[in-house]
RNA sequence: GGCAGGGUAGCUCAGUGGUUAGAGCAGGGGCUUCAUAAGCCCUGUGUCGGGGGUUCAAAUCCCCCCCCUGCCA
């Protein structure tokens, strides 16, 4: 029986190019899972979208004189490109501004709202006299309680750090006009968090042996501190309606919407297919598994409000919905130990890295340097060294060496070996079991120690060419020449499919080498010898060794 | 400030009570030549962030402190 996987990956907000801290945070350790339990033959639904609502969009937009949609629509556009360039196989990548989208989250906001679990409150905000109209808090500026520093910000003072409330500031002002704010009373609606806390936190304490415990803990501290209301709508224009009359003024904020969108992609993507009621199978069968690829910043969305607001649903519409199987959050990466900014532009960006440089060199750095227990570093240097030294080196001249001998030697097709030695089927069982290891270790999200197993067979096949010496054999015994090169084409074989998540240009324009037709997953996570006799195509290398003079240029071009 | 995660060889990391703390890469020495000057073999005296404690024994458990990151919704 095939598993149903549903993804859900973290929605990008489209104000900005992507940069590689997304894509490895993310992106590409959703897409090595989702590619490896496709080839396993498990039901994969992944999806995401682009975040289109939310102030980022709206303070670039402002800044550049132009409408949010058109920054928005830009963004999504490039992304979308980026997404196949790098390989990124979504199920379906949207965005929040689709009609699905407002219909599914408007249809939840009103049955929480009916249930009692979204309320109506009032609460103290900055209103600028002047405009007419509240204030953000992060339009709101003045002098910073904690540090005295002149220049905060009412949710933040870049200063010290410190998170602010604009009530707190002294001596506020409106960012736009400089006016004092006033403080009025607004009504918002709040979600209804405190009454979930309990459940939340049991099933936290259930079955999480297989969460991160980063994850696990800081989700189960804040439940040990008392979930908190929180208010999900805001004075904004830009957003989606709230589904009330008399509210025309305010909008949904982000943090509520757009994890909705995991739900509503499910059923766009149903309809897409024409079998709208498909995506009940991910999300309302329980033995689905639903797992979510975000960054640190976001657990609290992932792994409480998110589960909060799927139990109020499930309760209001008296349906099962999946809560979250596993969130196996990244930390950070770094550039050069520097934190990557949108707004410093400093990043390395997705566009300008694919206008240069293939897409799995990448992929393969950010695999073995990914975040996954503490915060990392993206060093142009360390890229150069894994392409020349690990993934030339190691694995593209394992190939490339292999495979010119044998089609140069053997008429351009796999030699028809003799018996196997025990040296012969050494190779082949470690091959096997690092096969087994690294789908192992994916499926677990623990992605480094999935390709180091991979790459470990990778050493151990190189090894055996040499005690082997084909080069030797090929003058004194032919036959044996053919079954050391067999053997050897099997373990690349093998090793290839263990690569595929990670590498998947590369891996499969190897399997076409090998002279395999279709798609490598269609294959199956399995060995595949390679049939005697079968033809092989004339290898290319897989990889092209970079020149170190590219860690300049590149570092010049970050400005460290 | 509170909560959480992290701090182990030049770099990336593994290692949660027990022989002289490990791997890959880099560096040094040798071999080989099929291969993208690639491969193979040999080579690691590290204050395991700092200090104190528990224990026959601690990177691994307890306490205090320092540094990095995220969150404070």
């Amino acid at each position: 029986m095939p598993e149903k996987i549903l993804l859900g990956v973290a929605w990008p907000y489209s104000n900005g190019s992507l940069h590689v801290g997304q894509i490895v945070g993310a992106y590409l350790p959703a897409d090595i899972f989702a590619r490896y339990h496709r080839t396993v033959g498990n039901d994969v639904l992944m999806v995401s979208g682009s975040d289109q609502h939310g102030t980022p969009i709206t303070v670039r937009a402002e800044s550049e004189g132009r409408t949010p949609s058109e920054v928005a629509d830009e963004f999504h556009a490039e992304f979308l490109d980026c997404w196949e360039r790098l390989g990124i196989s979504w199920d379906l990548y949207t965005t929040t501004r689709t009609d699905n989208h407002r219909e599914v989250t408007q249809e939840i906001f009103l049955k929480l709202l009916e249930q009692g679990d979204i309320y109506k409150a009032s609460m103290q905000l900055p209103y600028c006299v002047k405009e007419g109209r509240f204030l953000l808090d992060r339009y709101v500026e003045g002098t910073c309680p904690k540090c005295g520093d002149k220049g905060a910000r009412g949710d933040q003072c870049d200063n010290c750090g410190n998170v602010l409330d604009p009530i707190d500031l002294i001596d506020r002002r409106c960012k736009f006009d400089g006016s004092v704010p006033e403080l009025r009373d607004a009504e918002h609606f709040f979600l209804r968090l405190s009454a979930y806390n309990d459940r939340i936190r049991d099933w936290l304490k259930t079955d999480k042996a297989h969460w991160r415990k980063n994850v696990v803990n800081f989700s189960l501290g804040i439940t040990e501190q008392g979930l908190q209301d929180r208010a999900i709508t805001r004075d904004l224009e830009w957003g989606i309606p709230i589904p009330v009359e008399g509210f025309d003024d305010k909008r949904i904020y982000v943090w509520f919407e757009n994890v909705i969108g995991y739900l509503s992609a499910a059923k766009e993507w149903a309809q897409q297919r024409g079998e709208p009621e498909k995506w009940r199978e991910w999300w309302q069968d329980p033995a689905a598994k639903t797992y979510y690829f975000i960054g640190k910043d976001n657990i609290f969305f992932h792994a409480l409000s998110w589960p909060a607001e799927l139990m109020g649903y499930a309760a209001a519409t008296g349906e099962h919905y999946n809560l979250p199987y596993d969130v196996p959050a990244n930390q950070y990466q770094t550039i050069r130990g520097s934190k990557a900014s949108t707004s410093k532009r400093l990043a390395v960006w997705v566009p300008e890295y694919l206008s240069r440089y293939d897409p799995d060199p990448l992929r393969f750095y950010l695999s073995a340097t990914m975040p996954e227990t503490s915060d990392s570093d993206f060093t142009w240097d360390g890229y150069l060294r894994r392409n020349n030294d690990e993934l030339v080196a190691t694995w593209g001249n394992l190939v490339n060496r292999v495979l010119t001998f044998a089609y140069r030697n053997f008429d351009g097709s796999v030699p028809t070996p003799g018996e196997l030695s025990d040296s012969d089927r050494t190779l082949l069982d470690t091959c096997e079991a690092a096969l087994a290891k690294t789908g192992e270790q994916i499926s677990l999200c623990n992605f480094r120690a999935g390709l180091e197993a991979a790459m470990a067979a990778a050493r151990t096949a190189n090894r055996y060419i040499e005690e082997n010496a084909p080069w030797v054999l090929i003058k004194e015994d032919r036959e044996r020449c053919a079954t050391v090169l067999y053997t050897a084409i099997g373990a690349i074989s093998t090793i290839k499919t263990a690569l595929s998540p990670y590498l998947p240009f590369t891996c499969q324009t190897l399997h076409g080498y090998l002279g395999n037709e279709g798609p490598i997953q269609a294959a199956g996570w399995l060995v595949q010898l390679p049939g005697a006799g079968q033809a092989l195509a004339d290898p290319k290398p897989l990889f092209r060794k970079l020149d170190a003079s590219i860690v300049e240029e590149e570092d010049a071009k970050l400005g460290l």
